[in-house]
DNA sequence: TATTTACTGTACAGTTCTGTCTAGAAAATA
DNA sequence: TATTTTCTAGACAGAACTGTACAGTAAATA
């Protein structure tokens, strides 16, 4: 959450401008991270931008880097989660990357990633990252084998898409519904009951 | 389908330039599609483009028009999985979804949403959609309230986003996860069970 | 055969963007 | 106080893009 701080200096800070990029960068997608436009929107001249960045590239470099370190560890890191049963740290989960908005980002570098390899590698490896996370939970839980899998990528794949697939209109239903399915994600196999 | 098929005149046909536009889309996003790449792309001047569409913006809705008509009525309106039972027809979504890549576009739309009101509105549309017809499907299978709510969610999210989310590289560990998913989707309701 | 349709190429004027350079200036540090 | 750090403003050359205008052409149609 670096990106915020000022500091006491007296221009655009490095930050400041990474700041606007990701707002940039997530309303507009990449191609719209553009040196004017920043400059523009913070009441300045391009000049300062290279006094800090090497050039678009390393702007969008530097995007990516901060994505990748203050969106995924965030969770995956968290000591206090870690602590949590597998029951109680899957829920916990599911109101972090809701409260943490953690997928803020992911429709953006999604779609940057269909543009760029570096940013392709990146996207892979955070939902690498929480598809080991998830797959710990359900393994404490006593799934294995395809039920394992099948799990922890619907829950990955929902959690991560949630936010950007439907509208939080209703608070209270969402409560009810983030516990149903967290008893649906939690019962015990689907595959040896049968139908 | 129509944006494949050429007229035989001779130059280069409107659905040529938005098919082009449409490939841009997806792979750069909306701000990469600019009339002077296409053209380039297209071995030919910018001149015909104008001769077909008012500017950049006419192309955009068109694009738009396209993507809603094609990519959610053949699923939704298709007559044959219409027939079948809630059980079949769920399992055939999932194939078709798959097969006939009807989230191919998803997320250059998703991403281009943010940017645009007409957009959003044209993607919250084809969600509900979506949404809908899950939706009859889990009410045929005997649920209803919270749980109905909960299982159309989880369905049409994962399945929307299920391609983008994870590279398919087991084909056989697919198939075999996906009648795990089906099986998981149809068992009886999770909240009357407890744990 | 004459006309219309469906284009292509070139040129123009204007905007937005890139990166580089140069000349500062205020704040932080030595 | 002197120097270094952290910036800002403005100018330049050039690329990429926008939309408009206009002259031409080959195929389809009347």
């Amino acid at each position: 959450m670096k990106l915020v701080e000022r500091k006491r200096n007296k221009g655009i800070s490095k930050n400041q401008w990474l700041g606007k990029a990701l707002e940039l960068l997530e309303s507009k997608g990449f191609e719209a991270v553009k040196i004017e436009r920043l400059a523009k929107l913070l009441g300045t001249s391009r000049s300062g931008f290279y006094w800090h960045f090497k050039n678009r590239q390393d702007l969008l470099q530097h995007l990516l880097d901060y994505w990748v370190q203050e969106y995924t560890s965030i969770l995956i890191d968290d000591l206090d989660v870690k602590k949590l049963a597998a029951d109680k740290r899957l829920l916990s989960a599911m109101q972090i990357i809701k409260d943490e908005k953690l997928t803020k980002y992911d429709l953006a570098m999604n779609a940057w990633a269909k543009a760029d390899l570096q940013v392709y590698e990146a996207v892979k490896k955070v939902i690498k990252m929480r598809l080991d996370f998830s797959r710990e939970i359900f393994v404490e839980l006593g799934f294995d084998g395809d039920e394992l899998e099948m799990r922890s990528r619907l829950f990955t794949c929902y959690h991560g898409w949630e936010e950007v697939t439907f509208s939080a209109e209703d608070e209270e239903q969402n409560s009810r519904l983030q516990k149903l399915r967290h008893e649906m994600f939690t019962n015990s196999p689907t595959a040896s009951h049968g139908r």
